[in-house]
RNA sequence: GGGCGAUUGGCGCAGUGGGAGCGCGCUUCCUUGACACGGAAGAGGUCACUGGUUCAAACCCAGUAUCGCCCACCA
């Protein structure tokens, strides 16, 4: 700790003069967890709040956008908590198949071994052993930002009772006929050699090359443009449109396909575009998925010629050669033959990728197990279209809806080890049984289970009710679902909320998994450019936790999070935002040094001066102002406004006006020292969901409580209300700060004592505020023989005559009140003319009016004013 | 190709019909008995462009330009 730098010896302070996060953090989060704050309870009479945290990836760590996501979080429940509720964030942390399995795939290369070398159980077991040790990680990182989430309640997507969740439903769903197993054709990743869902495939704008190439001879040939040649060994139609008046008398005719001696149909489908290309394409049905939709309508053959590793298995010249060696070959040997009539490169076009290891997904002709969506993405829209869900900010939902409304069947098969195991199995002689979580599958002879697992968001789907205790009938279910909010990023709105919505609405008889939705934006770097290890312009949260504390880093993220806006951070940012915890500590400090106190109530209104009822009323203000963005997921605003609370308000403003009064000591300083600890009391609690550690510090200090954890949420408090006393230290703060400037336009230094006289207080209201003003300004009583130097107009009522000891510089000065003459001169006719226009008064709504003329008025004073000024000036 | 959004002082952002704001940065002054992680006073913007609606437009409408994001089975 620092060095005691108060030399007074009474009241020796109970806080250093800076604060140091570190120690403070640790301790105060081993006693909330001690002490059972963050536990609730299922059976208690509150009522209940409750967020299911979107569990993290145990890939690996967590980034800026989880402390961002968790802070805002965070900030809800333990407002809650502090309102009543009884509040439960339940973490957890997902599976995440496909991205896990690649990770430990990866860490085994890299001992030279394939996942098939240890076989399917060794293997799942390594990933259990990475979970445990990357999971312990996360956790950790949880605790350090301050997370209130209730420990005892921590739940993973492969745990036993998730996983009974996820074969309940997977039978349910099997037997209402909305999952089925068909052979489609799926994404298919040829490095990860699974199927992928629609969302797990990323396009991209690639370069290719269009190759138009002639299929048969003389005139009963024609001309097919493609970016995929390879795939014309598997071709086994060619296809144009029914209209086109160019090929009709060629439909229903066949034509010799190239490099390979075979004929194939020339068919009529509406799919063709005649005007794309020459009008023909030729038809793929293994390997592409329009393709394959007219080798349906067509009766087409579909012919593999290519394996799970995108390797030619068609037999002949190209056979064994990989999907990006062979094209080119065959371009060749078209070209050789005189075929190829156009090509166009670099042809840009719309290619997919893996999401999780990039590489070209290949359209594939394969077996997979299917979710019928229909019906499920029909509630799913119906929920948010009748308000029973909330999306904000609403403009988003329009993206919801546009995805849920259009959605395809979601392939849930995935040829992977790490993941739920589909719980299906076939029989010898064909038979199909899906087995439910109390069943037991069968044994018999010949009976085996499907091999592949599910897709991961078939777990993360059931997460807001399966984690609570479903299938079973429990307390938490019963108290906690619908959860409350689900706070989460827009990027997950179709991986995540459509699943949830889906499986909630089924699983749980048409009630919806969360009232609201809640999206925020992407964390971004000062500029705007997202986080991305390349870029190398990523900041890990625990960097600035150390360096800056958690509360500063949460304030930060908090203070940029407007809803479903990206957040750009910064590291100077942080650094204000430790100041401004600091800021806190020092008024606390301050506070406490001066015999600030919570004991009793609050002084009723009249027996307070007007610079406590003044603090009071703003107080009361920014109340009720921090509840209503509370309640709009406003997190920015709730921060804007506790900032220049604390600091503008408070500690520029009050602080300072109540030293003399402190100083002088009394009944007034005790009604000070009462509003001052009432203030700071109430600060606290309303700042302690967005920085809990600084505020539960300050809190207890300044109270003697045990934690402002479990304090109650400051209510606005009416009786406190009083325009007239804001008004009148605002006009105290012009007056102040008209003086202050002038001394500093005239280089008077802060120390330097001016003798001065006050004229016109009485007018303006602010005749009790003498002393006051005198001590803000620096402005001494004027001694016998006083002789003023300059006088300065300070409002229109208000003039000061001062010593300035010197003359003073008259050309600064008037150039100074020339620009603020334009200024008011110009206001003037604005206002005038404003005035003058009927049109105006007739159509204008009377406070508009009013408002108008007021500062007609307040202008026309200005520039008596700065005439009279400028006069004086000479 | 379709959709959505953005464009406000050096940088990052608030502001949805009546006097252009915030944070950081910048300039000047100040080791003032809470705090230099501080205090005081300042400078800095024709609110992307064009047109329209209105007594009144940063804000509403139309168009243009630039940027960004999402979705997408035209080979």
């Amino acid at each position: 700790m620092t060095e005691t730098r108060d030399s007074r010896g009474d009241a020796a302070p109970a806080l250093a003069g800076q604060y140091q996060p570190g120690e403070v953090e640790q301790r105060r989060y081993e006693r909330w967890v001690a002490a059972g704050y963050f536990r609730a309870d299922a059976g208690s009479d509150k009522p209940p709040f409750c967020i299911v945290i979107p569990p993290p990836n145990v890939t690996g760590s967590l980034h800026m956008g989880h402390a961002f996501e968790h802070t805002l979080m965070d900030a809800l429940v333990r407002r809650k908590r502090m309102q009543g509720f009884e509040a439960l964030w339940l973490p957890g942390m997902d599976h995440a198949g496909i991205a896990t399995q690649n990770l430990v795939e990866r860490q085994l290369a890299g001992e030279g071994l394939s996942r098939h070398d240890l076989g399917r159980e060794k293997f799942v077991e390594r990933v259990w052993q990475w979970k445990a040790e990357s999971g312990g990680a996360i956790l950790g990182q949880m605790r350090r930002l301050g997370d209130s989430v209730d420990w005892d309640r921590e739940r993973f997507t492969m745990d036993e009772g998730l996983s009974r969740a996820v074969q309940t439903i997977f039978k349910r769903l099997y037997d209402d006929g909305l999952i089925y197993r068909a052979e489609r054709i799926i994404n298919w990743c040829p490095r990860c050699l699974t199927a992928l869902s629609d969302i797990e495939v990323e396009h991209s704008d690639d370069d290719g090359e269009l190759v138009s190439i002639r299929y048969g001879d003389g005139d009963a040939s024609i001309v097919v443009a493609t970016t995929r040649a390879e795939t014309m060994l598997g071709d086994t139609a060619v296809a144009v449109h029914p209209d086109d008046e160019r090929y009709r008398h060629l439909i229903g005719t066949e034509v010799e396909l190239p490099l390979t001696g075979r004929r194939i149909p020339i068919v009529a489908d509406e799919h063709v575009d005649p005007a794309f290309g020459s009008g023909a394409v030729k038809v793929t049905p293994a390997h592409d998925p329009n393709d394959f939709e007219i080798g349906q309508r067509h009766s087409l053959p579909s012919l593999t010629i290519m394996d799970e590793r995108g390797v030619i298995t068609a037999h002949g010249p190209f056979e064994g050669l990989d999907r990006f060696e062979a094209r080119p070959a065959i371009v060749a040997a078209l070209r050789a033959q005189g075929r190829v009539v156009a090509e166009r490169r670099p042809y840009v076009h719309a290619v997919g990728h893996c999401s999780r290891c990039k590489t070209t997904v290949e359209p594939r002709l394969s077996l997979q197990w299917f979710v019928n969506t229909g019906p499920l993405a029909k509630a799913a829209g119906d929920a948010v279209r009748d308000g029973r869900v909330r999306v904000e900010p609403a403009e988003l939902a329009k993206r919801y809806f546009a995805w849920v409304d259009n959605m395809h069947d979601w392939c849930i098969s995935r040829q992977l080890w790490w993941g739920h195991r589909i719980p299906v199995w076939y029989g010898p002689d064909g038979e199909v049984r899906c087995v439910g979580p109390d069943e037991q599958p069968p044994t018999g002879a010949g009976w085996r289970q499907d091999e592949d697992v599910l897709d991961t968001w078939f777990s993360s789907g059931l997460w807001p009710f399966s984690t609570l205790g479903w299938p079973e009938h429990t307390a938490d279910l019963a108290r906690f679902y619908p959860t409350s909010v689900l706070v989460t990023g827009y990027d997950i709105l179709f991986f995540w909320v459509a699943r949830m919505m889906m499986f909630g609405l089924y699983a749980m008889g048409g009630t919806q998994p969360f009232d609201v939705v809640a999206l925020h934006g992407m964390v971004r770097d000062q500029y705007g450019k997202k986080m991305s290890k390349s870029f190398g312009n990523v900041v890990d949260p625990l960097d600035w936790i150390e360096r800056f504390g958690a509360d500063a880093t949460r304030f930060t993220l908090a203070r940029g999070a407007n809803p479903g806006q990206d957040v750009p951070v910064s590291e100077e940012w942080c650094q204000g935002s430790r100041n401004f915890c600091n800021k806190l500590w020092n008024a606390t400090r301050f506070a406490l040094l001066n015999g600030a106190t919570v004991a009793g109530p609050l002084p009723a209104p009249g027996e307070l001066s007007t610079v406590d009822r003044w603090i009071l009323s703003r107080l009361r203000h920014v109340t009720a102002e921090v509840d209503e963005q509370f309640e709009a997921y406003e997190f920015a605003k709730v921060c804007d406004v506790l900032y220049h609370f604390a600091w503008d308000d408070v500690c520029d403003w009050y602080v300072e006006l109540a030293k003399p009064v402190l100083a002088a000591g009394g009944p007034a300083a005790d009604a000070t020292r009462r509003v001052l600890g009432g203030v700071l009391d109430r600060l606290l609690k309303l700042l302690h969901p967005v920085i809990p550690f600084v505020t539960e510090e300050l809190y207890t200090a300044l109270t003697g409580a045990d934690t402002v954890m479990t304090a109650a949420w400051p209510e606005p408090e009416a009786a406190y209300a009083d325009d007239a006393a804001e008004a009148e230290i605002a006009a105290l703060q012009r007056v102040v700060t008209e003086v202050r400037r002038f001394r500093s336009d005239q280089g008077l230094r802060p120390g330097q004592r001016v003798a001065a006289r006050l004229a016109g207080l009485a007018v303006a209201g602010l005749a009790a505020h003498e002393p006051l003003i005198r001590s803000l300004a620096r402005l001494d009583e004027a001694a016998e023989g006083f002789t003023a130097s300059a006088t300065l107009a300070v409002t229109g009522q208000v003039s000061v005559a001062l010593d300035t000891r010197g003359s003073i510089d008259v050309g600064a000065e008037r150039a100074r009140l020339a620009k603020d003459l334009a200024a008011a001169e110009k206001e003037v006719a604005q206002c005038r003319g404003k005035l003058g226009n009927e049109a105006f008064v007739a159509k204008a709504p009377a406070p508009v009016v009013d408002k108008i003329k007021a500062r007609l008025a307040a202008a026309e004073a200005d520039l008596a004013r700065i005439e009279a000024a400028l006069a004086a000036l000479g």
